[in-house]
DNA sequence: GTCGGTTTGTTCCCGCGTTCACAAACTCCT
DNA sequence: AGGAGTTTGTGAACGCGGGAACAAACCGAC
């Protein structure tokens, strides 16, 4: 009884396995660019920095697309994972919070080469509105309505302070948006069916400095600066 | 025969656990500003978007520091966190390649505040040596080795283009930092013994992307410009 | 001092994700 | 045509993480 949508099956990825595509992708572009024309599980797990076994399975959910005893034809894949992704065409973007982040984010030019362009950079502040950044020109952040509108914008980046993160998601869920990638230190609260992703410097960072603080107590001598309490 | 270190125990903290104290953290911190003395840990996982239940049980992998039908006080609490992760006190932090997001790295005022202190700025870019960002003069990426040794940084970040990643990776360790944040899209090789956190904003963008292409297909209703092709 | 109400800390169970290992399938050489 | 070598796709085992549920512990009222 399960229905085929139109042509291919795939119907539900693994989580983690998600997650992975994009660097599956970025992995074989960057065969494809070296020349590159068939490659193996094997070799592509090494560019990808993932187990090859895991690569496998991994491939496996979206369908049989390699060949025994041979491998995976590098364009024929990389297809694949973008349909799949659903990055053949490019997805219209707005981005709310021009400071320094934003222009950072404007300008990554790697947006357009994967399967995003940037429609839009809002700010609350009028005083930016006069700013071209990009080629984009700021605008004011109550033309979103009309934007995500014209546009069919799906995808929202928050990069405004932590103040202001939660307001500006919910004025975008209004407006229809329904998968928001957040910059903002703060956790968003937004209602069912909408999507957010989070980026999140400081966590990182202290993610990092657990397992430092680790490391130099492993092996406690170190000529540190650490007065013993004994 | 388990060796207490000194004081406290806390052998084996899980991975999942350790990415989500950064969280608790900063949502103590939130309840503090707001002058909440104590809280519960229903109070707290709402604050900090988790499950009640398993923010209990992360807590408790660093010890009982709540009090049975009361709840948590808010700043031991706070502290205990911090200091589990290394936050008491502040990590020296280099940061190579001064481009736009180098420039929102370096100007982040969250890095002070939680537990982070940039000493340095550098890029390979003679030309850009001059420039004084955020307070920190940037300079030549030379002197990283010196830089490192002088102020026992353990902690770099990358934000080079990507072809420019691996090298300055390479030239970290070599150094002897043992903990990279890198937002170059590359997949970086490092030794055993280093730590790498990656920030990618196009795969998760791409992971966005997907859902968000699932949705669509999920109510093929909408009034867009998809054409039937049956 | 005892009892009811509240909240933590922990145990148990379930599902997801990772990894190993191997059969199926393909190519190439003889 | 057949066999050796190679590589994919997948079944099964295993470990980790999440969530519910409950006992232990604490506070306050009487």
């Amino acid at each position: 009884m399960t229905p085929r949508s139109s042509s291919e099956s795939a119907r539900d990825i693994p989580e983690a396995t998600v997650a992975r595509l994009p660097v599956y992708l970025r992995a074989l572009t960057a065969l494809a660019d070296d020349g590159t024309r068939t490659c193996s599980s094997e070799h592509l797990a090494a560019v990808a920095g993932v187990n090859s076994a895991k690569l496998r399975k991994d491939l496996s959910y979206l369908g049989s697309y390699g060949t025994r005893g041979v491998g995976y034809d590098v364009d024929y894949l990389r297809y694949q994972i973008a349909r799949e992704i659903g990055v053949t065409q490019d997805w219209p973007v707005v981005i709310v919070g021009i400071g320094n982040l934003g222009h950072a984010l404007a300008n990554y030019s790697g947006f357009r080469s994967r399967g995003f362009r940037v429609v839009a950079l809002l700010d609350a502040d009028p005083r930016r509105t006069d700013e071209v950044v990009a080629g984009v020109p700021v605008r004011a952040f109550d033309d979103l309505e009309q934007i995500v509108r014209e546009q069919a914008v799906a995808i929202g980046v928050v990069a405004t302070p932590a103040v202001a993160a939660q307001d500006v998601a919910d004025r975008m869920v209004a407006c229809g948006i329904t998968s928001i990638l957040n910059f903002a230190p703060t956790v968003l609260a937004v209602p069912e069916g909408v999507d957010v992703r989070k980026v999140d410097l400081s966590i990182e960072l202290q993610i990092l400095a657990y397992h430092e603080q680790r490391k130099s107590q492993a092996e406690p001598a170190l000529p540190t600066d650490v007065r013993g309490t004994a």
